[in-house]
RNA sequence: GCCGGGGUAGGGUAGCGGUUAUCCUGUAGCCCUGUGGAGGCUAUGACCCGAGUUCGAUUCUCGGUCCCGGCCCCA
């Protein structure tokens, strides 16, 4: 009987996972070299850090268990709230900003499609301790940059909260949730009807209307002619400017809500080409969840690159290192054990290791597409010369195993 | 959670109410223990699962499951 993988999941093969290992690496050397730290949380939290900043409803999209203790356990959907778990619990002290990063998997019970799976990868940071436009122009150049180094081409998308909160403020929290739910779903007509329902003025509700729309240059100069000169522009424009000396091109869109997450201003989102419904690549904006796991009154901002699509459309290819293989004959295997074992100091080194024929060693550097095979017989023993053929070519040279090191 | 389209060896496929289930490819071995890519031979290996209809189901029906795509939500 054959078993299958559980739904949602992957397995990734020998090619796959080179590139995909690339990719990551190539992430990690951009933003290592922008001073973030990698950090690493548990595979699996309490379920409370979940549903403590999305309620009960988030347990639907979660795998979580019972363990043998009687604890409520989730595997974890994504990692912002575990990152700031991490921080309440263990880096207060440290110097701020802090600037981290994380490359982790996290499970989701969804539907699986294109560009969706179960067992997904995030890559993502978190900066800690600013709630200044620079770091939010930091957190969305960096992203850019993420994206540009592994050749993905996006288009970004920036909005603030706190403009549609400003038009808002005169609901309680609760309902200008519920109507940033039914602007980040695009769903007019469900907005419509519960702004009549909650009795929002004629004038508010065609501002709101007028504001969520609004997208493209112009848009800065149109929102305030809606909301008037309230400071949370004067610092979107702020930020804008250094998005402009970063040398960003982005779209103001205040359409934007991310409704359903915990975040509170600043909000943007990348999508790409050739993905289809699934093309937002990454998402991200700053928030304060510090607060509610116990901390202090510490803003944040970050962003989560989704790594499976990026992979997808990432236009970058690994170089493969070249590649040996030891050929020997009956007489000669002891030899060609040692002969490989030098040659791995440089090179990727396959020796046989099936007791297979002459002919048949020559074809298997055939097959895994050798560069080379060295050749190790009883004639290469005796004068300390080995036969390298170039497998590209054909072409054989005698050469000693040091300067077979050394050829490059 | 909702709506479509699918599922035959490792990959790609043909077929059909009764076949030894077709072909290509891959892999392993041999022809061929000192020179690869070709060829020949051999081996390997499949009807997604369950129930129903039927003398008989891989084929028809239903249910499930998994994959692909769309909605929703997100990454």
């Amino acid at each position: 009987m054959k078993l299958s993988k559980p739904r949602g999941t992957r397995d990734f093969l020998p090619g796959e996972i080179a590139r995909r290992r690339y990719v990551e690496n190539t992430m990690r050397d951009v933003v290592i070299k922008w001073g973030y730290n990698e950090v690493m949380t548990p595979t699996f939290e309490t379920l409370e850090l979940f549903t403590l900043k999305s309620g009960d409803d988030i347990i639907g999209e979660l795998y979580n268990f019972t363990d043998k203790g009687g604890r409520e356990i989730a595997l974890r959907p994504e990692l912002t709230a575990p990152v700031m778990r991490m921080y309440v619990n263990k880096l207060q002290s440290k110097p701020h900003p802090l600037k981290l990063f994380y490359f982790e998997n996290c499970f989701r019970y969804e539907r699986p499609q294109k560009g969706r799976f179960r067992e997904f990868w995030q890559f993502g940071t978190e900066v800690i301790g600013s709630d200044k436009p620079e770091a939010d122009a930091e957190v969305i150049a960096l992203a850019v940059n993420i994206l540009d180094s592994i050749g993905v081409k996006g288009a970004l998308h920036v909005g603030d909260l706190r403009i549609i909160r400003q038009l808002l403020s005169g609901l309680d929290n609760e309902q200008q949730t519920k109507v940033m739910r039914y602007v980040d779903k695009n769903d007019d007509t469900g907005l419509d009807e519960y702004l009549e329902e909650i009795e929002v003025p004629a004038e508010t509700r065609r501002n709101l209307f007028e504001l969520i729309s609004l997208q493209g240059s112009d848009a800065l100069k149109k929102a305030r002619e809606i909301t008037g000169n309230i400071p949370e522009l004067d610092n979107f424009e702020e930020l804008l400017k250094l998005l402009d000396f970063y040398g960003l091109d982005y779209t103001i869109d205040f359409g934007i809500a991310r409704g359903l997450d915990y975040y509170t201003g600043m909000v943007f989102e990348i999508y790409a080409e050739g993905l289809g419904a699934q093309n937002q690549v990454c998402g991200g904006g700053s928030y304060q969840l510090i607060k509610l796991f116990g901390g202090g009154e510490v803003p944040s901002t970050g962003f989560g690159i989704g790594f499976d699509r990026i992979m997808e459309v990432a236009s970058i290819e690994p170089e493969e290192p070249k590649k040996m293989v030891v050929v020997s004959t009956d007489s000669t295997r002891f030899e060609a054990i040692n002969i490989a074992n030098r040659l791995r100091e440089v090179y990727t080194t396959h020796v046989d290791i099936m007791k297979r024929n002459f002919k048949s060693q020559l074809s298997f550097a055939n097959m895994v597409e050798a560069d080379y095979a060295v050749i190790v017989g009883e004639r290469e023993i005796e004068s300390g010369k080995l036969t390298l053929k170039n497998m590209h070519t054909g072409e054989q040279c005698s050469m000693t195993v040091d300067e077979i090191i050394n050829m490059d």
